[in-house]
DNA sequence: CTGAAAGCGCTTACAG
DNA sequence: CTGAAAGCGCTTACAG
C-alpha cells in the first residue's frame, strides 16, 4: 500500500498539485466545483496531508511549544502539580481546535529548548511559569511569537496571561477580616521579589491596613510550596502564636496545614481558620473543605491560545496582557469569629 | 539573518552535504577527523538541523504521539487526573533522552487520530488507557509501532505495559484480612468485563476465599470512579452493612468515602478501615493518610518508551507484556480489629 | 482560472 | 573515503 500523495490527487481529479494545493488550503479563490472535486477525491482516495512537506515548503510547522518547569535540571518534568495538567489541558484542547499540535517539554529552560524550538520550526511557544533573564533574552532573539503565562515579569516585552495576585492577596484576606480575624497568619513560599509569594503579600498587607489591623511580622511565615515543609511551619503558627486564621498562599500549603491541625486535634474552622489559594481538585476532597481563591485555568489557557494565534496570524509583536479574574470558593475551612 | 543549513556547513567545512550528513548521523563511517571538523563547523556556525526536512528525505518524525483518554467527546482531555500526569511526564522525560519528541493528544480516540499520526509521521504511538475496538484495529492497520499502556484488553497482539490488577486486588484485600477484618465491603467502578474494577474484583474474591471468607454479594459497591459518587456509596456501606473495612479500587474512591465518613463522625481506622488504589498525591494530604497499592508510574511510563523504542528500532512486532510491580503503602487508614 | 517549475533542507542509494 | 544527484511531498511566485 503505496503513500497516497498530492500527485495522487491531482491524477484523480485531472488537475495539476498546484491546484489542489490551492483548493485545500483556500489561499486561491477557485470556482466551488473545483474545490468539491479536490475534496471527493481526497475522501476516495483517503489522502493525508504530509505535514513534514508542506512544513519544509511553507516554513510553518502548525506546531506550538509548551514550555513548564521542571523539578531538577536534567530529571523529569513537574506537572505533577495538578495547576500544569489543567492548563496543558486546556492548551492542547484550544491549539488542537485551531489546527495547532502541541510540543510539550520539561527541558532545561534554557539553550537546549532554543535547539528544539528551530529543530522543530515552531509555529509559537507559550511559556508557563518562570525561568531566568537569559531565557527571555533568548526567546525574545529566537524570533518566535511567544506567550508568557504566570511569568512574573514585569519588565518585559511579552504577550501575557496571568493572574492578579496582589489582588487575589487582598480579596483572600479580606475575606477573612470579613469573617471577623485579625490575627492572620501568612504561610507562603520563598518571598523573591516580583514573584507570587511576594505579590500576594502585598495584597494581604494592604487589605490588613485598609482594615486598620498592622502588620505582625511575627505573623508570617515563609517555606516552601511544599506539603512537608507547610507542616512544619502550621504547627509552628499554632504553637508560637496566637492567630485565628491562616491565609496559605497555596493549596498543597493549606493541605499540609490542615492535615497537621488535624493530626494535633485542634478544629477547623472552630478554633483556626484557614483560606487556600488555587482550587484544586484537592481542595474539595480534603476535610473540611478548603476555601480558597479559584481561578479560571480552561480560560487561561484558552487565552493563552488565542493570544498566541492571533501574534502568530497577523504579525503584531505587541506586548499585551490578560489578567484571568479570580473568585472566592467558598468551603468549609473558614468560620465567623 | 538568514537560516544556516547543511549547505552552510559543507562550505564552512569544503566537504559535500552528503558527507556532512554522515558525519551527523554516524550512518556511515568516517575518520574521526572529518566528524570533527564537521561537529566543529556545526558549533561554530550555529547550525540545527531542520526536522521537516529530514523527516520528509528519511521518513522519519522522531516524533511519538501519546493518547490520553478525555471526558466528553470533543471537549478537553482529562489530564486532570494526577495519573495522567505524572506518567505522561515520564514519557515526556524518558522519550526526550532518546531523542524523541512527544506530542500529547486527547483526540476522540477515533479516525482523526489516525488523520494525525499520519500528518506528522508519527514514529510510535503509546496509548494509554482502553478504547474502542475500532480504534484498536485502526491502529493496528496504521502499521506504526504501538505500545498500550493500562489497555485491559488480553486478546490482542500489542506491546503492552499493564499493572497485575487481580494481584492488586488480591494484596489489598488480603492485607484487611490480615488486620482481622472479614466483613470487608467492595466499592469500585462499573463491573465492565475484562476492565480494571473486574480485576480488582477478581484478586478481592480470590483473597477472601484463600481465607475462608464466603463473598457476600451486599458488601459490593459499584458506581463511577468518582468522588462524589463514592461519598454516597460509602454512606451506604456504613448505613446499611456491618462492614469493618472497605476496599476502595481507586484512590479517588477512597477519597470520597473518607470525606463522607469525616462528615458522619466515623473514625477512621477506628470504627472501620479503608484501603485504595493508586497512591496518588493526595492519598498522603488526606486525614487519615490513606494507606493504599502503589505503581511506580514513572517507571510504568519509561517502560512504554523502551519497549516503543525497541520496536521501532529493531522492527520487530512481537507482542511483549511488562508487569508494573505494585506494593502496599503503608498509612494510617487501616486498624487491627 | 489553471499549471509548469523552482525550491524548501535534508537523506541515501550509487558511483568512483 | 567522498560526492553528485535524485528524490522526499509539499507551496508559491510567476506566466499564461
Amino acid at each position: 500500500m503505496r503513500k497516497i500523495t498530492i500527485k495522487d490527487v491531482a491524477t484523480e481529479t485531472g488537475l495539476s498539485i498546484a491546484t489542489v494545493s490551492y483548493a485545500m488550503s483556500g489561499k486561491k479563490v477557485l470556482p466551488p466545483e473545483t474545490v468539491q472535486q479536490v475534496k471527493d477525491a481526497i475522501k476516495k482516495l483517503g489522502y493525508v496531508k504530509n505535514i513534514s512537506a508542506s512544513s519544509l515548503a511553507s516554513n510553518k510547522s502548525s506546531l506550538i511549544g509548551v514550555v513548564i518547569p521542571q523539578t531538577e535540571p536534567g530529571s523529569m518534568m513537574v506537572f505533577q502539580n495538578p495547576f500544569y495538567s489543567e492548563i496543558l489541558s486546556s492548551i492542547e484542547y484550544n491549539a488542537r481546535i485551531r489546527g495547532y499540535h502541541v510540543i510539550v517539554s520539561g527541558t532545561n529552560a534554557d539553550e537546549t529548548y532554543f535547539h528544539l524550538a528551530q529543530q522543530r520550526n515552531l509555529d509559537g511557544i507559550i511559556v508557563i511559569g518562570a525561568y531566568s533573564e537569559d531565557f527571555y533574552e533568548g526567546l525574545n532573539e529566537s524570533n518566535i511569537p511567544v506567550v508568557l503565562v504566570d511569568s512574573y515579569m514585569d519588565n518585559h516585552a511579552y504577550k501575557e496571561v496571568k493572574l492578579d495576585d496582589i489582588y487575589g492577596g487582598y480579596a483572600a484576606t479580606k475575606y477573612l477580616l470579613e469573617h471577623g480575624h485579625k490575627k492572620i497568619a501568612f504561610l507562603s513560599g520563598k518571598l523573591k521579589t516580583g514573584g507570587v509569594s511576594a505579590k500576594r503579600y502585598e495584597g494581604y498587607r494592604s487589605a490588613l491596613e485598609e482594615g486598620g489591623v498592622p502588620v505582625n511580622p511575627s505573623y508570617l511565615f515563609h517555606a516552601n510550596v511544599d506539603f512537608e515543609k507547610a507542616r512544619k511551619m502550621a504547627r509552628r503558627i499554632v504553637t508560637e502564636t496566637d492567630c485565628t486564621a491562616i491565609f496559605c498562599t497555596a493549596d498543597v500549603i493549606a493541605m499540609g496545614a490542615i492535615k497537621e491541625l488535624n493530626i494535633m486535634q485542634i478544629k477547623i474552622p472552630q478554633q483556626i481558620s484557614i483560606i487556600g489559594f488555587d482550587n484544586l481538585d484537592i481542595a474539595n476532597y480534603c476535610t473540611p473543605g478548603l476555601t480558597t481563591i479559584g481561578q479560571d485555568i480552561f480560560e487561561k489557557g484558552k487565552k493563552a491560545v488565542e493570544m498566541l494565534c492571533y501574534t502568530m496570524d497577523e504579525k503584531v509583536k505587541e506586548p499585551e496582557e490578560y489578567v484571568v479574574p479570580i473568585q472566592i470558593v467558598e468551603r468549609e475551612s473558614v468560620a465567623y469569629i
